[in-house]
DNA sequence: CAAAATATTGGGACCGTTCCCATGAAAAAT
DNA sequence: ATTTTTCATGGGAACGGTCCCAATATTTTG
């Protein structure tokens, strides 16, 4: 079964020549007679030569390729974070192959083995809300693969990440909730396991204590992010005896899914409940009314991850992050108001 | 510069046995005896072997790995399809990597490539709005990898596809808006290279035509889908002596950015002018009013992609589509009516 | 013009795996 | 007990590149 694919040797055989020689030619290599360069170049070109990135990659143990995995693409987060990967790692002229999860912990898993098998030369990751064991991680970090967290960051390695200030933000969503006089604000958390979900949490919690408003543990409830529940714990809260009169939640796919439980009980948004979302999604300024929510700037998060995953990459001596503290970066984020918690003016 | 990852050399010496009956009872040979192989798989496991994809798929020519091509995913179609090819492909035992070309050409020469150069078994593509040129998809059809294509399909070239009727839909779509007795529906067009592009505005034609509605070529526009100049075409058209009393867009962010200039005039939809989008984004729901669009079964899409895709792999005999016709899909769609059209009663 | 330096090319090992063929060992058949 | 068959293993080529070293061709130098 011979592949269709041309090969150098083929190249070598037309020409006369040693496949060596056909190799210098097309790697650019300096010593190699200009005519025979044009020679090789040309019947390259004719024979449609493509290199074969597994032999090379296979004989020289680097691929310059990158791997990015994402726990699902729904929304918009991810892709945008994606985009700005791929912007800085092009530049850098590598390929970048993206996997997709599904929030299934069985397929990040089986990801991380392929791109293992593969030999990608570093991942940036986000992982699956399911995900409570890092073993895989910690495997492609022994296998000398550098790994780059963002978003949701695993509290159990060492790994260089770039997050936001989950808990600032979320500190500052409730306060604005605050500003407008609101006392009973509810808040859709996410699950435990998630760094990012704590810290939101805690942001609130403060949030309340510094402006003498007593915590409600009936006010709060945490989920698995599946937003069929949404509707189940937005009833409850609605159906409380003294209904929140404002809503805090993990994310904007949250937020969302709690307004149309609200208009569909003729409540008003944000006369009867203000409601705060996270992250900003394409979603969130189409949805009415408009959802205020803290913006987190995706494209530069990806931006920055492949950045710092470059610096892993290019160090000349590999960074030992079982001895060394792993570099984080901090990026700014926005909260942008709509009128889910200050109705238009006009 | 020795690799971190374990060989099953590795192993051999270790039992003292050869690479060959490693290999064997790795892959789970029939002629292995027992004893070994359990001492082998043990190894294995406690030396954390990870097989090396590149040394295999260059050593068999095959990768067992299939590439989906996608032309940007800011919107939740092409992640949806993708969702639905990662079913069906994992469940087959195929690997699957993504490629996004941000709507750039060069992006996509690049990434077919990449795709060809990492020898994946066959790719699932939907090509780029500026691709005009189709010799990067020939070169894969020569190299014996198999192609499928949705969504947007070349008819330069004879390949397997899976298509929704867009002549059809966009018939009923604009039938939907005559019924609710518009008379002078504008239509933004995409460009007129892609077919699809072209079908649905012959399906607007033809239902103009149907109910004796003279065509205006003043209310039709073709564009090149980026975003920003919708709102220079839509002020184009509520500019005019008497503009539209309703619209049909191309896709759903085309429609969605219209209706943001219809109401920043002040104008009600659907009172003053109805809007039909196409694809039924997520965002087609949650904007206000509710968008009237036209759903595409995309997870479906997906399935039958990698369904047609994994036919194509299986073939005993490689069916060579310069000599014979290369089969289609076509799914479903169904009109989805909301508010932007029809005003709820109540 | 011979010797030395340099430019160009060829030869072959190597990367990790599979797979075919040969060999040896054990089991079955005579 | 001897021959045949089956089972288990080992040996080595092949896959497509790169790269080091050796060999040859060309140019420069004294």
């Amino acid at each position: 079964m011979k592949s269709k694919y041309t090969t150098i040797i083929d190249i070598a055989k037309q020409l006369n020549i040693s496949k060596s020689t056909v190799s210098r030619a097309l790697t650019g290599h300096p010593n190699v007679k200009e005519h025979t360069r044009k020679a090789v170049l040309e019947l390259a070109s004719t024979m449609e030569y493509q290199r074969n990135s597994l032999a090379l990659g296979f004989s020289k143990h680097t691929t310059h390729t990158i791997g990015i995995m994402v726990p699902e693409f729904m929304s918009t987060y991810f892709p945008s974070v994606i985009v700005g990967v791929q912007d800085v790692m092009q530049a850098a002229g590598y390929n970048v192959v993206i996997c997709q999860q599904n929030e299934s912990y069985e397929t990040e898993v089986d990801n991380m083995k392929l791109l293992l098998s593969y030999r990608v030369d570093g991942i940036i990751v986000s992982h699956t809300k399911e995900t409570r064991n890092f073993d895989h991680f910690a495997l492609a970090q022994r296998r000398g693969v550098p790994l780059v967290f963002f978003n949701r960051v695993p509290e159990e390695l060492n790994v260089p990440n770039v997050i936001v200030n989950d808990y600032e933000a979320a500190f500052q969503a409730v306060e604005h909730l605050i500003s407008i006089g609101r006392k009973r604000i509810a808040h859709l958390a996410g699950p435990d396991a998630l760094v990012n979900s704590r810290l939101r949490r805690q942001g609130y919690l403060d949030a309340l204590k510094k402006h003498g408003i007593p915590y409600n543990p009936d006010l709060v409830l945490s989920y698995d992010l599946t937003i069929e529940k949404v509707k189940i714990y937005m009833k409850h809260f609605l159906d409380l005896g003294t209904p929140p009169d404002a809503l805090f939640a993990i994310n904007d796919p949250t937020a969302i899914a709690a307004m149309e439980v609200v208009k569909a009980k003729g409540l008003r948004i944000p006369q009867d409940i203000a409601i705060v979302g996270f992250s900003n999604d394409l979603s969130a300024g189409l949805v009415y009314p408009g959802l205020t929510t803290v913006a987190q700037p995706t494209g530069e998060i990806g931006r920055m991850a492949a950045e710092m995953l470059l610096q892993e990459l290019n160090a000349k001596v590999k960074n030992d992050y079982t001895i060394k503290k792993a570099p984080t970066t901090q990026l700014p984020t926005k909260l942008i108001i709509r009128e889910s918690t200050v109705a238009k003016t006009k």
